[in-house]
DNA sequence: TACTTATATAAGAAAAACATTATGGAGGCT
DNA sequence: AGCCTCCATAATGTTTTTCTTATATAAGTA
């Protein structure tokens, strides 16, 4: 689930959109980057570096410049596993065994009745 | 573009992830997530808040409770046109027209060579 | 070697997101 | 009416993001 995560929060930015907006049209260096979206490069560079790291970016060294790139095939696997992962099964998914557990606790009734049980218990003995 | 960041904000947080992904096993009271999620009430309502205006919720009132929902389809056809966002081409997208134009006078002289003008103007005259 | 271009990284400030605690309001039950 | 449940909202503090400015590294050029 932390990968989503990565994904999601690298793209619900908008200057990273842009980026990768502007790397659909075809792979760029940073300079270009810096010249296209007129912003300073530190800026560009720091949110190229989020979106290497949340798997999106490829990277081609060309001398003293860096050719960034995106897969816009990996981008849309990434995505539809995204989907998937509101589909399969839940107990497929790890890291999802507590929640599991207390949702079955939550049906063992039969009936919704009160969520009494979820509210922090009162305290009955304060001074 | 700012639907796509909100909705990729949206999702890219473990808790309105985990919320998403319990309301795609079945709708859901506020109080069931309190229960199943084992966390405090108001930061389960804000979050519901997020997702509510990131259009990912429907909702219904039920006497006092609110029956919370996901809809999965419209979640699919959300990253379809996320997806197709870096397919069509650019003109074709609203909020790219300066972007397109410096990107446009890149181009104009054939190879890429210099980035120079990308860069701040350096101050020749300092004291 | 000295200078320039291209990029990354660090440091700091400002803004935004998140969690907690406390309160308010709507609706049901006794 | 009075109390309780369910949910939202406000206020506050803390952490995370984001941007800017400044500096560092790597590689080309003169």
């Amino acid at each position: 689930m932390e990968d989503f995560v990565k994904l999601c929060k690298a793209l619900g930015e908008p200057t990273r959109l842009k980026i990768l907006r502007l790397l659909a049209v075809r792979p760029m260096y940073v300079c270009e980057l810096n010249v296209v979206l007129d912003m300073s490069q530190p800026r560009i560079s720091q949110h190229l570096r989020v979106l290497k790291e949340a798997g999106l970016l490829g990277e081609t060294r060309e001398a003293q410049r860096i050719f960034y790139s995106l897969d816009l095939e990996g981008l849309k696997k990434r995505l539809g596993d995204l989907m998937r992962f509101f589909i399969v099964d839940m107990d497929q998914l790890p890291g999802f065994s507590d929640e599991l557990s207390r949702l079955a606790g939550l049906e063992s009734d039969g009936e919704i009745k009160q969520c009494k049980a979820g509210m922090k218990p009162l305290h009955l003995d304060e001074e």
